[in-house]
DNA sequence: ACGGTTAATGACTGAACGGTCATTAATTTA
DNA sequence: TAAATTAATGACCGTTCAGTCATTAACCGT
């Protein structure tokens, strides 16, 4: 039994004005994303951060904003990458909607960030301003920069002509969906099914069907 | 000013006890769509019937036991149906695909119960008990429905040969977000896509990407 | 009409949690 | 080293909610 006899001695105070907000978002992210949105306590947060709820409070207004921290933190920048991929490409279509969605996956889906999405969708019903602060700054641009793609393959004869506003969330549901399974049924390895070959498919069934005809000459 | 003078006056007690726990489960069904499963509060239920939230415990154990038979009495036979359909289906495995995917968006998506697989990915995480119990009465019948009409396609012929088990999941995933975003961000109407024209592109994607290649002669 | 049965009620309990603030102590400055 | 500054604390408040139970009243048989 170390550090007898008081091993509940309280544990010295630490000054790190400048570590904390991080310190704290990364709690916060991890904590969210076990618990979800409304079954976040902020003490469970500041024990994660190892401090109390008060410094909490000290750097953030309140829950939501720290939630939205943690958002502008782990998924927005990842939004502006994809949007840089997609501005500078200069492959076929199909190519870029694989670099797409595996850098997404890569940068999001299988990160820690990989619960916000199913967390929102589930309390934005709830949690109105969040619901709106999500959809503007994730959401649009998300689909914004999907449609960009589809709209690419179109022009450039490499994808059938489709309805994009109804494909692009066609495109982006098997990706979501493996965010949700990963984080609620069954954490981790949805049905056995392992990621590589999820996206094997994905792709195999998604771009066979995007694809142009090619005409009989 | 109508029922004066006293407007607040209590409306009289009816002993109903065969017609109360249909009538209880149909306003479960309402406020957990509407809330989700924690936020749902029992007093609101029991508001929503008519009682009080007394009588909602005279004929449900628990909170977890209301939830059960909401599902047991909306989810679980339309199950029974889509399984009665592959059994007895003589046509080609497409029309299979689009007539089990159409019925369950039918008698599932576009009810009210088409909220509960939402709630439970939402939610599993923090009440194990009903992510066993939706594991088992649910998920599991559902996807061996899916895959029993992939394998009859594949065993026909008319489908590639694809990692059935990964397939299963991406066939689900358009449907089961489409419910999802009907009842989260942007109620009833994801993006101004019409439920006709998503089902129309989700098709068109979906069965050319599995349809067995026809061999150059 | 009246007494017995039981469906229905709603005030109450105990636990939980977001947010506050007076107090404490680490660090800096003079 | 002593005073000033401010980061950090945690007890506390008001509110919310699942579940309980003593009381009330609707219905039924006689």
């Amino acid at each position: 039994m170390p550090n007898s006899p008081a091993t509940k001695a309280a544990p010295p105070r630490r000054r790190r004005k400048e570590a904390r907000p991080a310190e704290l978002t990364a709690a916060a992210l991890e904590v969210f994303v076990e618990k979800g949105y409304a079954a976040t306590r902020l003490d469970d947060v500041a024990a994660q951060a190892g401090v109390s709820k008060g410094t909490l409070y000290l750097y953030f207004d309140s829950k939501e904003a720290l939630f939205k921290a943690v958002v502008r933190e782990g998924i927005v920048p990842a939004l502006t990458e994809g949007e840089a991929l997609v501005a500078g490409f200069k492959g076929n279509s199909e190519d870029l909607l694989r670099e797409l969605a595996t850098g997404m996956w890569q940068l999001i889906g299988a990160q820690r960030i990989g619960g916000i999405p199913k967390l929102v969708f589930a309390e934005a019903r709830n949690f109105p301003e969040i619901a709106a602060f999500y959809q503007q700054e994730v959401i649009q641009r998300g689909t914004a920069l999907i449609r960009s793609v589809i709209e690419r393959g179109i022009k450039r004869k490499e994808f059938r002509k489709v309805d994009v506003a109804a494909v692009v969330h066609l495109v982006m549901a098997p990706v979501l969906m493996r965010m949700i399974w990963r984080h609620s049924i069954d954490c981790c390895a949805a049905a056995g099914v392992d990621d590589a070959t999820y996206f094997d498919e994905y792709f195999g069934i998604m771009l066979r069907g995007l694809r142009a005809e090619r005409k009989a000459s």
